[in-house]
RNA sequence: GUGGCCGUAGCUCAGUCUGGUAGAGCACCUGGUUGUGGUCCAGGAUGUCGCGGGUUCAAGUCCCGUCGGUCACC
């Protein structure tokens, strides 16, 4: 009996629909999650979360075991009751931190100078599994190399190669049983590597996979034909998370794809920023345009930021800092994304997810609306 | 009343000594941010240089006058 197991209820083409079945509860694919990196999805809370429809968050290890601490949290009973959180939890390795803070790497792992007091901070493998295995969360991630692109050929083939080998120790590091330990895929846009890469990854049976080093500047293009060209090595009963993705034309190109799983910062930091996502389109509302606007965000949308606010008043606030303006926009970008999965996974059953495609593609260009 | 200082973009002010394309920060108007540092970056619009006269090829800058503000002293 495996911690997490899922299993699929109906396809379309490529797209696919499923449960995933983790310790803390079934969660329907394809899934966006809330990135909340310490602990906590910035601007919001869990009962915000909740009427969002928010399935499963994700948290992060590095920034976690540095304050408070996994020591602490788990005294503490783990992540779920720390933060209250009663649904499953993704914890991310540090594999991304990796790339962002570009750190020290070598085959015994990485050595980061600590971005809360200067301290030298060292990852391996087998830490990045015991400091999951003390957060707590339904799904671990192994410590990957996320290398930043475009990266010459070699970089990318070595820490790909670097990947795989570090994803052996995770599992040899693994304790915990009420746990799911996912593989990463790297390789960078060469197709031929993610090949590779998944190839070797899915031998080691892992109970998901994430598809990592994407998101990171590449072009669309290249983007979906490194995921083409992993999936044609995964197995078809296991999840596929792609790390990172969140912008809506990647998430609908990706669950087009065969994928299940998303995670990203960009609904949360846009809102932060004023950018809305919306059905019609991305806008800014900071934007003068919207001063007298008496609409809701986004017409189709029915969250409580569409239901009580108006464009005029979310400038106001955004424009005078107010703290309410992220959680506003917060919530909506998160229901944005998380209704386009549900409306993704209805389209998926009722067998006309090409249509749903060409529907958001369309109203969702420029001066559509 | 006398003396000093100040008056330049919406705001706070550089530039005046030593004349040579009207500037900065903030604010304003746009764009960017993909396994999170609420940041940051990039671009754009903005002028009766208080007013009037003079000197000069050329004046925000030098000279004279004047108006307004401010401080000190009577």
């Amino acid at each position: 009996m495996t911690a997490i197991t899922w299993q699929q209820t109906s396809a379309d083409g490529a797209a696919r629909r499923g449960w995933l079945d983790t310790p803390h509860g079934r969660v329907e694919t394809p899934v966006f999650m809330p990135v909340g990196t310490r602990g906590a999805v910035k601007a919001v809370d869990s009962d915000d979360l909740k009427a969002i429809d928010t399935g499963i968050v994700l948290a992060n290890t590095y920034h976690l075991m540095l304050r408070p601490g996994s020591e602490s949290i788990e005294k503490l009973g783990g992540l779920h009751s720390f933060m209250n959180w009663d649904r499953p939890i993704l914890t991310d390795s540090g594999g991304f931190q990796v790339f962002s803070l570009d750190p020290l790497i070598e085959e015994e792992g990485v050595s980061f100078r600590s971005t809360v007091d200067g301290d030298p901070v060292k990852l391996t493998p087998e830490s990045a599994v015991r400091i999951q295995e003390g957060l707590g969360a339904d799904i671990i991630m192994v410590l990957d190399v996320c290398v930043g692109l475009p990266a010459p050929p070699t970089v990318v083939k070595a820490e790909m190669e670097r990947t795989l080998r570090w994803a052996e120790r995770c599992i040899n590091a693994q304790q915990r049983s009420d746990q799911g330990l996912f593989g990463i895929i790297q390789g960078g846009v060469d197709p031929d590597l993610r090949v590779l890469s998944a190839r070797e990854t899915a031998q080691m049976d892992f109970p998901g996979f994430g598809i990592g080093g994407l998101s990171v500047g590449e072009s669309g293009t290249d983007r979906n034909r490194a995921i083409e060209a992993a999936t044609s090595e995964l197995p078809v009963d296991r999840p596929r998370y792609v790390m990172g993705l969140g912008d809506p034309e990647g998430l609908v190109d990706a669950v087009a794809r065969g994928m299940d799983m998303f995670d990203c910062v960009l609904p949360t930091r846009h809102a932060r920023h004023g950018k809305v996502m919306t059905a019609s389109g991305d806008l800014n509302i900071r934007n003068q345009e919207y001063e007298l606007d008496t609409g809701p965000l986004d017409e189709s949308c029915q969250c409580l930021t569409c239901r009580h606010y108006t464009r005029a008043y979310l400038r106001h606030l955004f424009r005078m800092k107010e703290i309410t303006a992220m959680r506003l926009l917060s919530i909506h970008n998160l229901s944005y994304l998380t209704d386009l999965m549900r409306d993704a996974r209805v389209a998926i059953t009722e067998g006309n997810f090409a249509t749903f495609n060409a529907d958001f593609r369309e109203t969702r260009r420029p001066g559509s609306a």
